[in-house]
DNA sequence: AACCTTAGTCATCAATCGTTGACTGATGTA
DNA sequence: TACATCAGTCAACGATTGATGACTAAGGTT
């Protein structure tokens, strides 16, 4: 299970296609301009089709989002730094067909229709796994690391804002991951080096 | 063309009840969302009026934008403590029809017709002024600044996340300031209590 | 053979969107 | 009076959207 971008198991029903297909789609373009045609096209299936499997546009979103933001991913190269591993989740540079597991929550945050499948993602998909996993922090400071989490992609890959394009990417992840620990509560050069081995320096 | 005589702030024309109703009802939702037919309704006349007016959908979304968001308005109330000023600009209650200078951003990022628009804003209506005002603080961490208030905003108004809901105003403040100082470097002390007058204690 | 389920297509629906050309009516202005 | 401009309306357009009912074709079961 080296490299899974997606699928959990390699299933080829027209289904499992089209749901890949859209949590592309959901990924790249916010739910309003994510068309069930496109989807479809992708496939290369009719477009009734995909609604026919699904039931209806939101129900497929909602797959997709449940699909492709589960915490086994959000938090699966953990490597015991907190913010190194969030802010990776967003930051990472994204290939053609290489999506991270938020960008389908980052991109349609607007939609009406997607709030409610979006609210249910935020509580039990990171809120709840991040207290799991950190017992200290806070519910409200966990949504707080989403709500920035969110905004940084935001304004990163949908408005493309330069300050946050331009220069070294090594920079903007420093401070990512300073708000990050912030809001944890943790120190964040305990990981500051990743593969540097500090043989856990009493601090404090 | 010399008696020009309309006052160039009269507020009183239909241009400018059409501009103030764009900005109620793209602050409350998205670019998508909101129709030139829901606008117009809120004034009392044709759709088409609507139109002409402004040129074209994006070209009113734009004025509103501009409008809705000018500096002087983000740092209208600034006391002296910016991370403060900004908590508050998000996180200021909102009555029916009150809106944040930052709503109109919050929603309506996901439309790429918007997000040219909104790309503007950050750079000349956010970053640019807050660099100014504070000189110490680099571009990339203006625009962190902004992609935070973003995240929050979305997630308490849009999302309407719970952790950002329950609880004490207050406790969210506190959080989203340290933030926001964290970014900007500056101590939020300062400005804790707001009417103390710490006469300044030489920090560092 | 007859029958049922699954997979998938086709044409079309109703609704909504932003946009536009043509029009009316009032208000000046020469 | 004649003319021009501004404020605003009216009806319709073309495009796009998600949703449906009716259909075909294959595979398996009895």
């Amino acid at each position: 299970m080296p490299n899974r971008v997606i699928s959990p198991d390699a299933s080829d029903t027209t289904r499992d296609r089209i749901l890949k297909a859209a949590i592309l789609r959901f990924s790249a373009h916010s739910y309003d301009d994510t068309g069930l045609r496109d989807i479809a096209a992708d496939v290369g299936v009719d477009m009734a089709y995909v609604h026919r499997s699904f039931g209806s546009k939101e129900k497929l979103f909602y797959e997709a989002v449940k699909a492709s933001g589960r915490p086994e991913q959000l938090f699966a190269e953990d490597d015991g730094c907190l913010p190194s591993t969030l802010a990776n989740q967003i930051l990472s540079r994204k290939g053609a067909n290489e999506i991270g597991a938020l960008d389908i929550v980052v991109q349609s945050f607007a939609s009406p229709a997607a709030s409610r499948v979006l609210n249910e993602f935020l509580e039990e998909d990171f809120v709840a796994p991040l207290v799991r996993k950190l017992s200290t922090v806070s519910r409200r400071r966990a949504a707080l690391v989403a709500a920035f989490l969110a905004g940084v992609g935001i304004l990163k890959d949908a408005i493309k804002a330069e300050p946050l394009l331009e220069g070294e990417r090594s920079a903007l992840e420093e401070d990512v991951k300073q708000v990050i620990a912030t809001l944890l509560e943790v120190e964040v050069r305990d990981c500051d080096s990743p593969r540097e081995h500090v043989p856990h320096e009493t601090r404090r």
